[in-house]
DNA sequence: TTTT
DNA sequence: TTTT
């Protein structure tokens, strides 16, 4: 079906540091849970609620498992931008079960660090401080390029793409 | 968690016609399955290779349920926007079970229609043409309003908010 | 045009404290300038290279402007959701020129603080600390209701919507 | 500033047939028109009102432009993601003017054709029915991957990048 | 004019 | 200048 699209956006708080694997053919896979909650006042009690939603992000791309693995720690403040996927599997006893995740592979996937701390609430910062944060699209370098009609040439030097695009990861 | 965002963003085929339930207390509740689809040509052996993910679309909103009823068909292409939301249950042996679903509720959820048929390849439109068909977002009227700098004073004929809206905002 | 969607998505610092109008009938319209901006490393030169985009937010939606003017200040980091609009005007010589602005006004517009701070360097915080802060959809409170199949009877406490909203359905 | 999105969204009709320009060193430039509108009904009047918006969208992806090339008439229905950018230029009296427009190019960039027809009213459609039509994202073909713990070796044999990454235009 |  |  062309005209498709299939897109989610959150902003939300990373639950626990992230867990790294790797496939047999040794490229990462990074997993990640994400809280969005939204917070309202209620009608007749006056009171106020909050309601939190948990996510689970599995991230395929290479360059973006490498700033999971670098940056994102428990109680990250994260952008991500990815699609909706729902996996089957099976239990124990044999039976069809279906767990819906938000991946970030390929195309139009995103993440984003919306603070420099990627902390919880415990010892893990240690002292670095990433300044220049982590903003990584997806594939390699983002080239600005040319306005309108000036020309444009701001970008012949080479292609935004290239085989060694992990290379140069824009941070 | 203020700073919070939880968006889904879907263009796709409705699966089957809608299912419109009610609650006890009368209120509608409108399923969806809404198929979307990424082809792409495989590297290796130049195939075109097609996946067709399935969503499943829950619309609590009255108004976008009027519209799903009235106009939603097998074979639609919609435009919806909404929120993810895991719900959980108990199967038949006890076992919790859990389904996420992309709920349509309260702000910032949309559904359009995106082609004037909503019918899917059966005898279902019974020459009803929805002329001015449903672009509906979630509340009331939307007037287009004022310009920026020039005063703003073309919404003053009537708010599309009762104006006790503004009584309970949520924080 | 059913079948139709405008919307802009920006997470950006705001540079400089808004500015709260009102029109003539008393309404406030606050006007934001917010930065974003994307970083690449050169192919070529291997530099690190930036670039800032500038954009003008222009909120009409009377609770969002409340936001605004208490919370957000210059340096502070933003999530908006709105819509593009072009402004047609006349300059002292009566040429016609265009503005293009981001628009927040009614349905599917938000605006989240992102960050607790919203202060820039300044002496502008003066030691309100506005936990669970600001996170404000458009329309009234946010009943976060009910689960899909289990019958969905939680909002029934009170509907967000004054019952008089389906009255203009807006197609 | 890291933690920054630019994000356009739009569903819309293109005004009129694509202008294809090129820079000196021979790569295209694509400007559409497309129009969004909304429509509501007046609180007061109870008349039904529509309002359209009208977007300079400019395509520097090579790909992208292609497709446009091909496929893209006036009329066409489109979803279109892509960045805010506003131009300054010097008009003929030497004055600084604005210009802002969507802009497609590098990541995150979309454009996905929402009708099979792409024609207007007239005759430029001479035939040529693409079904199956373009559903194109920015770069190279889409390997659609991994399923979540699977193993996730779909994307072994190449990556999704390549420098011919133009050859095999995923439709 | 922001931020890193 | 599109579309409904």
């Amino acid at each position: 079906m062309a005209g498709s699209v299939n897109k989610v956006i959150l902003i939300g708080n990373v639950g626990a540091d992230p867990e790294i694997r790797r496939t047999q053919d040794g490229r990462p896979i990074a997993n990640l849970r994400i809280a969005t909650s939204e917070t309202w006042r209620d009608r007749n009690s006056g009171e106020r609620k909050e309601k939190t939603e948990w996510h689970n992000v599995v991230v395929f791309n290479e360059g973006l498992c490498k700033v999971v693995e670098q940056y994102v720690k428990k109680g990250a403040k994260l952008y991500i931008e990815g699609a909706l996927q729902t996996r089957k599997w099976q239990d124990q006893t044999g039976n069809d079960r279906y767990s819906t995740e938000v991946v970030l592979q390929g195309f139009n996937s995103t993440l984003t660090m919306l603070d420099g701390r990627g902390e919880g609430g415990g010892d893990r910062r240690g002292g670095n401080d990433f300044g220049g944060a982590p903003n990584y699209d997806d594939y390699g370098s983002r080239p600005s390029s040319g306005g309108g009609s000036s020309g444009g040439s701001s970008r012949s030097g080479g292609s935004p793409l290239s085989r060694d695009m992990d290379d140069d990861i824009p941070f």
